[in-house]
DNA sequence: TAATTATTACTGTTTTAACATTTAATACGA
DNA sequence: TCGTATTAAATGTTAAAACAGTAATAATTA
């Protein structure tokens, strides 16, 4: 087969894009120019165009024909829908994984459990370090089920927090709040074994995210 | 803005090697040229790239870079895993439903259950169309929730399903044994306000569809 | 001066052609 | 006849230019 390890021009245009639009580079809600996206990317057109439909299949940004592409500006509806999306993913992840797991994958997750605890014990000004934990866990969990869909489809969804992500630079008192055992009670909930606690924990515990992003998000647009 | 109404070149090619997919004009499981599937659509190289990006983000084809994209072949376990992310979803369209509608949704979907259960009584072998209003119900059911990403999400999940349309052409006796009120109790419980029975009852109604499907690829592929 | 027309400079889109790599076939030599 | 080298055709990929619209500016006219 072909050589995957050198990135496809296309690939690159993405990864500058997305990079880009992590990093709060490109203004939100006005539509960009695909010409100096390409200039901004180092690329011709139609590659940045291919890596403007696979950030579009992603939510990211959003096409209209023959007008152009913009960056959404995240609502409170949006963040809503995402974390509905979320919660029925997770919480279907939650529940395969307390029907079967072996003991390997189970140290696994205590252990990013715990390291996601004291990453937030520590030092709560951390926080993107948390942040890719926390996600990182929450990956491991869907990709323990066996269902590869399930971590690929989660992963798609996840990617559109970079949209608010620039947001959260800050803790909010709810994460304070938290007992100190958080992550590790979510995990030891997954593997007692009983599906309906594991679903009823990881539901909480989806909704308590939705809950701080929520109140972050006031807190910005107010 | 723009004028919506005439489609792009891209999209028409898109549409075009979606309906040639569908329509199992294309070998699957082997690469194919993208300069026969440009002559196909009748437009240039780069349009079809376009709308292969779009096919690949929806599952229809996979894409090795630098080497070609495939239409992947439906296994058992592929069938499994898009079974349960439409389950995820479509639970939690039963849930938050039976939090709260409209008495005009609640006819609508009355309404549609009941065409779907007397297409399957009456002629069991228009199966096409039988598909066509099961798919249409469980799309306006995710719509009613509110949740305009879930019809989404599900949408495209679902898309998935033309990989295995084809092969769908005859019932099987699971589908003869369902009471004539499948459809109905279905929307009843969803209705009843109970959310536990709604996710209970449409759990089961997925659950069914998956071995209804394994039934139909076992028979296929022996 | 005000309104209208024409021109210019942008936009997204699409095609054509060139590039780079790989597979297949042919020709050549032992 | 077998094996190797060379050539030819085909592949995915990318860039550059042409196309088709739109918006804004400049020019012209009433």
């Amino acid at each position: 087969m072909a050589n995957t390890d050198l990135q496809t021009v296309s690939e690159k245009a993405y990864d500058c894009i997305l990079s880009a639009i992590a990093h709060d580079k490109l203004p939100k809600g006005e539509f960009l120019s695909q010409r100096d996206l390409a200039a901004l990317a180092g690329t011709s057109v139609v590659s940045v165009r291919e890596a403007l439909k696979k950030l579009e299949s992603e939510g990211l940004i959003e096409a209209v024909p023959r007008w152009g592409v913009r960056i959404p500006i995240e609502t409170r509806k949006s963040l809503e829908e995402r974390y509905r999306i979320r919660e029925a993913l997770e919480v279907m992840a939650a529940y395969l994984l307390s029907q079967g797991f072996d003991s390997e994958t189970a140290q696994k997750l205590r252990d990013m459990a715990k390291a996601c605890d004291e990453i937030q014990e520590r030092d709560m000004y951390h926080i993107e370090e948390f942040y890719e934990r926390h996600q990182e866990l929450h990956l491991t969990i869907a990709e323990s089920t066996g269902i590869e869909l399930l971590k690929k489809e989660l992963e798609r969804i996840q990617l559109r927090s970079l949209l608010f992500r620039s947001a959260k630079k800050t803790w909010t008192r709810r994460l304070e709040e938290e007992g100190e055992r958080w992550h590790r009670d979510l995990i030891e909930a997954l593997l007692s074994g009983d599906p309906v606690l594991a679903q009823e924990t990881m539901h909480r515990h989806v909704q308590f995210g939705l809950e701080h992003d929520l109140e972050v998000f006031d807190r910005i647009t107010s």
